[in-house]
DNA sequence: GCTTAATAAGATATTAATTATCCTATTTAA
DNA sequence: TTAAATAGGATAATTAATATCTTATTAAGC
């Protein structure tokens, strides 16, 4: 954990500062989060941490494909650290975000058959209910 | 066109406005429009509307599901008139938006199967190259 | 370990985006 | 036509995001 990120950061040139690891593991253990989240969560260990470097910091490790921007339906968009392609799930419940790793290709090739539209790469977001809040539901229930 | 949303308006219960008409026909016309475009489109015809105004409108009639918002990678979030549900396709050459209507159930269940979560809407925006631009660019090519 | 150039942080000002308040105008049903 | 309910417009207030500038930190070469 100490210099996780280190490498990532030296490997696109980028200054491995205190302020950008405490970032990017934050980031990192949390899965998915907004920025007032991260702040909030940086400021109890790192009190002097200005806002200005987190949103400048944040669009920086965006533009070097370090962290990827996840849109949310009806909130705050979140960032995670960017990894292979994959879908979000949100459970309405418990407002957890779930990440799943599963084929997409034949949606995308439908789509470009119906469509002429060249597709290089799509953002799925899924609003629903995760396993555990439907078998805390289910209890309650029965 | 005239009254093309008075009922619609009328049968959540708001007041069929000239505001209201003007915006739900600014972002018919347009198909997917953001805030700042809507206002600059409406304020040819209609100078006195206040921004005030269209923000509490478009957050009022989305809330009511009459207007449903667009989110779209690495760009301020858009609007359109609430239709059955459908996926957008968004051309990274002339940032046109297309909607596709395609079944995405196979991969709807896939997921709950692999996942053990229950989708209730999902949210699906592929980014790519539109017919049209294709064309285009394959023309200057050859 | 020093020295230095490059880069980043922090403080702050500025700008942009969004919401709230309050008073007047419009809508709509009676 | 009247009156109650609702919405609009002007503006203030709040919140979010960026820009500027000075100081501090990083990292590489000695
Ligand atoms: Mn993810
Ligand atoms: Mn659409
Ligand atoms: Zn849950
Ligand atoms: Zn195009």
């Amino acid at each position: 954990m100490i210099e996780k990120f280190h490498d990532v950061l030296k490997a696109n040139n980028l200054k491995s500062t205190h302020q950008r690891l405490a970032i990017l593991n934050c980031i990192d253990m949390h899965g998915h989060i907004d920025i007032d989240a991260i702040y909030e969560h940086i400021h109890l260990n790192y009190p002097s941490m200005s806002k200005a470097t987190l949103y400048r910091n944040i669009n920086d490790l965006v533009t070097f494909h370090i962290l990827e921007e996840v849109k949310l339906p009806h909130q705050k968009q979140q960032y995670e650290i960017k990894k292979v392609p994959h879908i979000h799930l949100l459970c309405q419940e418990c407002s957890g975000v779930e990440d799943i790793f599963i084929e997409t290709k034949p949606l995308l090739e439908a789509v470009t058959l119906q469509s002429g539209f060249t597709i290089s790469n799509s953002f799925i977001v899924m609003n629903g209910t995760c396993r555990v809040c439907s078998h805390k539901n289910f209890s309650s229930i029965s």
